[in-house]
DNA sequence: TTTCGTTATACCTGTTGAGGTATAACGAAA
DNA sequence: TTTCGTTATACCTCAACAGGTATAACGAAA
């Protein structure tokens, strides 16, 4: 088979979300990034450890805190270690029902690249 | 209810495609084109369709008639009318792959969506 | 050989949005 | 009251991209 008709391989891809009247309340980027001030308790060093900006990482949170009715994440500033973040139960909730979620779409799309196999 | 409490509606969201090597293949708009072009037989009359610009509609076909091994649409210019352009076969099991796997999408979307109502 | 509507392609420009930088605000602990 | 690392927010800039405009190429029919 000649390079230029190396078979050409097909795969079902696709992003989720969950939305809101709003718009995009969470996706893979910013549960994960949940997850992370879950891990750190810290909204920069989540950032960090995702190699993504604090400005970027307060921005999604801001976003979230407000399209969601309750907060997905608290913070605080100053005092020891100059402040903290904590994710709450509601934002728990999005985290769990997120992956459920994503967990079900990734199996389409590996059941559905079989199917492009000719 | 006050309208600051407005009880907040959830949506499972998302978009598919179906990626080569090279990335994005075919998606919702693409297909959606491919559809116009197999009506219209012109790629331009397919554009105003779509109130997208002959440019753009013209360069998502060049895009995939390159990354596909074969040409998803053949197009001549001149002649009786200027012109025209033509699904080929393979366009069509596009059309008819993309399809069924949005189909099943959806589905998930309408199920997943259903899980958010607490 | 002129007309016509389309395909094909080059070129230019404004916008918007991603991203960095800078700095104020904060409060517990020392 | 000073220190410290974080949260919170303003500001600026540059590149990438979307999108329009312009124009060449084309060939059947009149």
């Amino acid at each position: 088979m000649p390079a230029s008709k190396k078979k050409l391989s097909l795969v079902a891809d696709g992003r989720i979300w969950i939305s809101t009247a709003e718009g995009k309340l969470v996706g893979k980027g910013r549960i994960e990034l949940l997850e992370k001030i879950k891990q750190y308790g810290s909204i920069r060093q989540a950032a960090m450890a995702m190699e993504m900006s604090y400005r970027q990482a307060w921005q999604l949170i801001d976003d979230m805190n407000t399209k969601a009715q309750t907060p997905l994440v608290i913070s605080t500033r100053g005092g020891k270690g100059g402040g903290k973040a904590t994710v709450t139960e509601k934002g728990e909730q999005y985290i769990t029902l997120f992956n459920s979620f994503n967990k079900k779409f990734q199996q389409l799309l590996a059941q559905q690249t079989q199917h492009f196999i000719f």
